[in-house]
DNA sequence: ATAAAAATGAAACATTTGTTTGAAACATTC
DNA sequence: GAATGTTTCAAACAAATGTTTCATTTTTAT
């Protein structure tokens, strides 16, 4: 019933403890339902990890780490386009891949609506660089049409799509019921939420005609 | 220091314990924080409401009934494109908008990310009509090209790039200082997300053409 | 003004929960 | 095989928390 079985006693815990946060978050989850689902005593959690809260810090560092590991290829090989789909697909497989196990992006959702100090850490080496990476392509398609706050404003509405399926899963089974299950999920969304943005971002007007002094070109 | 003043104890009650829920969460959350941000004794809530869930029910409550009158026209006054801009400044200033109560947004965002009983009704009784409202716009707007699950997705993605902001306020303030700053935030971004999504309905092609069996036309 | 009802407050109660302890079981090493 | 270090377990502890009680104060109605 586990994702990863015949580890030692700690990954055992931290895959407990994993589903039980992600499931209760930290208040709701106990340390007795954490060891129970185990199969270890209560103080197992004190043994391996000196309390709740560096168990949680380990469970969330697990799960980032467990889930890092995705193909960014170098920029000089793709197309923008290409590269934001890249972006779109890691962003949906770290948190819908029915491969890895669900709590990992459970917990990662919970922490982005209420981030935790540890949290802070892993935006700074692991989300800031992508957006980079996400906003290099953005600039590349709309050249200087945008800038500033309005590119910012493109990348979250890229990012935004992306994390709204892990976030309100539960809402949206009960608004569009099936729309969650094919089993192909992860790339017919990618596939839509790149077409959709690529669409966007071309046919768009910028809102402030750019901060420079250039004059307001018709877009495309 | 708060919100709305002047109210009988009840009120005091529900808008200290809407704040606390918000920014805690209802197993963070405890009683004697509320009683005391309220200014009462801890039997209060056990006096005026039973429990600790009621009060939570009625807290929820309050804030989606206090969030609910919002102007959504007569669909024949609007054009469809007026009207995927009202429902998406809608959706925004139900979350956002700094004239009322902060936690008001940050509860309801919390419960779309794990929703409680309480939450379906509030689902069924004030978001699938207006998920309604916005997919019919989006059907005038792109005539037969979108259907059934395509349709479903071009919903999502316009109600993705609200919520993120709700949702994922501290990471946003991380990665995009600044950005949540402006006074008139609510507007700017409804702006905008209503530009990228109309720019993107209009120039995207459906990824199934239709399940209907009429030839595949180019989209214009 | 007086009685009834409503509201409040301090303390106590019963659980739950994080944490610790110390003994027993197990494994490893010399 | 004894000695040593490691892991597991049941029980206990202390603090926190939801809930209740009951006496007291305040309000309302007659």
């Amino acid at each position: 019933m586990n994702s990863t079985e015949a580890d030692g006693p700690q990954d055992r815990l931290l895959d407990a403890a994993g589903e039980v946060f992600a499931e209760r978050g930290f208040d709701g989850a106990t340390i007795r339902e954490i060891t129970r689902q185990a199969g270890m005593n209560v103080a197992a959690v004190n043994y391996y990890f000196r309390d709740k809260d560096e168990l949680y810090a380990a469970t969330l560092r697990h799960a980032h780490s467990a889930a890092c590991e995705l193909p960014y290829a170098e920029e000089a090989a793709l197309s923008a386009e290409e590269r934001v789909h890249v972006f779109v697909q890691n962003l949906l497989r770290r948190f819908l891949d029915p491969l890895r196990p669900r709590w990992h992006g459970q917990l990662m959702a919970r922490e982005m609506a209420s981030p935790t100090r540890i949290f802070g850490q892993v935006i700074e080496e692991a989300f800031r660089p992508k957006c980079a990476w996400l906003q290099r392509a953005l600039v590349e398609l709309c050249g200087d049409r945008f800038s500033g706050a309005d590119l910012d404003y493109l990348t979250t509405s890229i990012i935004g799509q992306c994390t709204f399926y892990r976030q309100n899963r539960q809402v949206i089974q009960s608004l569009f019921p099936g729309l969650l299950s094919p089993d192909n999920l992860v790339e017919r969304l990618a596939r839509h939420i790149t077409d959709f943005s690529l669409a966007a971002v071309r046919n768009m007007k910028p809102h402030h005609p750019s901060l420079s002094n250039e004059p307001i070109l018709k877009s495309r």
